[in-house]
DNA sequence: GGTCATTGTGAAACCGGTTTCAAATGATGC
DNA sequence: GCATCATTTGAAACCGGTTTCACAATGACC
């Protein structure tokens, strides 16, 4: 019981195998009804279905994209799969999904075997890259999405880049609106362009508040609930413990949270907290977490959307996403 | 700067397409090693790679498996996917990912897309499935892995089974050996086949250590944290409230964790509690959760591996993948 | 009734590889 | 010096589709 070809379905349907190729193309030409009918008849009797490995030999286009991701198993990028998937399956595109886990040449591996395989261009979602990936692409001549890291430009090659300052800026106003005068944060390594970012971001927006860039609190630690557990009780000792704190994650939040009601606080009683990504766990958490949201499905929508636009024949682009604040039940007056 | 053929080796060379072919598969046929190395100064000039597509028009198989999830961004799925990875990496496989979205209709058009680009199996981990998937399968000759639904019986298909029992029994074990008297179990919606299991799996194992089935207390809710404190508000109200408590996922545990502590209990002083999953946040959790762990990445390893030797002509096969208690520090003497 | 445009279909070339088969070359044995 | 055999290579067929080109049949028009 081997799987049939045109060819089958040309000699039951008594037609040449130009014509079945026709009438499934669905291109307009001219098919007899009756000549239709038959070859239909003898795909649906044969259970045909035509190769896509075939098409695409002459086609040269594989409806498939690869998506290199650092780490499938970060939440992170469950969204972002998600609306990348959407986005595709609409547009009758498959995804090969690929793990750097975090190595750069098990990444470049991936890319040789994305073009081994014909893809049509690749998403790179990866936290980190190497610009050979994209030379390497560019000499295949596949186009690619990148998420925010700053690759030396290339052609072929759109950008994604996320913009938390809004969302940061809204939580420093909130925190300002309901009354607050002392602030921390809770920072991760300042090792991370992105720490320092974020910190940058809220320091900003506080002084633009009116609040002196040296009044509020800074403390760092690892991007874990124990790494904001910890910066809590560094934060703790100070002289003016905040009441309103903005944290670089939603882990540190919810470790700073747990840390300081077991001291005693309530929250938002004695103390507000503002996290950053908007997790699933965010809004089941106790209280419910206000936090800067990640549009992440949309992430993976616009990616989609962007490799779609390059596979047309459009030129890159850069397109900046902007980040918002959730407010739910983590925060109050002091 | 179109991408170079075979042809244009064969060109740059000055040898024929046959004798490059021969050079790249690397199959022992007699090159000259003169003629060898002409070949390879070509491909290396050109950049030449050859196409996966060209190659699985002859050869029939594309290196490619699919792998159907019901939602990738269920932390559940990362490490399945990963190990899925790792193991089909290292046998030159590459994963199509496609999100059934828990639709069956959805999924059954994944897996003709799947048998459209011939991939060469499929890996199905979706949480529920239906047998017409299977059977399109079967007609397309195409082997599939299942993970834990009860399909129909069907050539070319190899299961996975997840047995929780013996890791509910651990924590049961746990427990009594701890010293408690009074159980409860928060369970899923008994709608479901895996709540009762669960439940069934505790209440046996708590009859075997001597407790009567009816001595515990049972509480249902949905399985979230706002289901799992729920639950605990239930058993909070009954005469015996229970010292040690097993929930049907670690949602639930967190659930009904935070609403107990919440009441002035302490845990693991006044509640100890067991959860099941293993989620990435049960080690970070104040108090770090014991659970019944699921061998997330493993299943992913083992259901590549079956695969694979569904692939390499073996026949179907059915294997038991066990969970085991993971003890930290939510548990203790009452 | 002949010319011409339109419709409907098949033969053959092509996509980029692999594989079979045959032929050319060189080495070996007697 | 010639038959025999192994080594090395190329021509051509094939995988399963799409597409071009040619041709036959039909209908419109004068």
């Amino acid at each position: 019981m081997t799987v049939p070809t045109i060819d089958d379905v040309a000699a039951a349907a008594g037609v040449s195998k130009a014509t079945v190729s026709r009438v499934i193309s669905g291109t307009f030409t001219h098919i007899r009804p009756e000549t239709r009918r038959r070859v239909e008849e003898a795909i649906a009797a044969l259970n045909y279905r035509p190769s896509a490995v075939a098409r695409s030999l002459t086609s040269h286009r594989t409806n498939t994209v690869g998506m290199l991701v650092s780490d499938v198993a970060n939440p992170f990028y469950g969204d972002v799969i998600h609306g990348v998937e959407d986005e595709g399956i609409a547009a009758g595109y498959n995804v090969l999904l690929a793990n750097t886990n975090y190595d750069l040449d098990r990444g470049m591996a991936l890319i040789r075997s994305l073009i081994d395989r014909r893809a049509d261009g690749v998403l790179i979602m990866s936290s980190s890259g190497s610009d050979a990936w994209l030379r390497e692409l560019a000499q295949a001549g596949m186009p690619a999405v990148v998420l925010d890291w700053a690759g030396r430009k290339s052609e072929q090659v759109s950008r994604i880049e996320v913009d938390f300052r809004p969302g940061i800026a809204e939580a420093a106003a909130h925190l300002l609106e309901l009354g607050h005068k002392r602030f921390g944060h809770i920072a991760g390594p300042l090792t991370l362009r992105t720490s320092r970012d974020r910190r940058d971001a809220f320091l900003d927006a506080l002084a633009e508040g009116g609040v002196a860039r040296d009044r509020a609190l800074v403390a760092t630690g690892p991007l874990t609930i124990e790494g904001g557990r910890e910066a809590w009780r560094l934060l703790r000792e100070e002289a003016r413990t905040p009441t309103a704190l903005f944290c670089a994650n939603d882990l540190m939040a919810i470790g700073a949270l747990s840390a300081a009601r077991s001291e005693g606080l309530r929250v938002p009683g004695d103390l507000s907290i503002i996290g950053l990504d908007d997790i699933w766990l965010a809004p089941q958490f106790d209280p419910p977490l206000t936090t800067v949201a990640l549009p992440r499905y949309e992430i993976g929508k616009l990616a989609m959307r962007l490799l779609l636009k390059l596979l047309a024949g459009a030129a890159p682009e850069r397109q900046v996403v902007v980040t918002s604040l959730v407010i739910r039940k983590s925060t109050g007056a002091p």
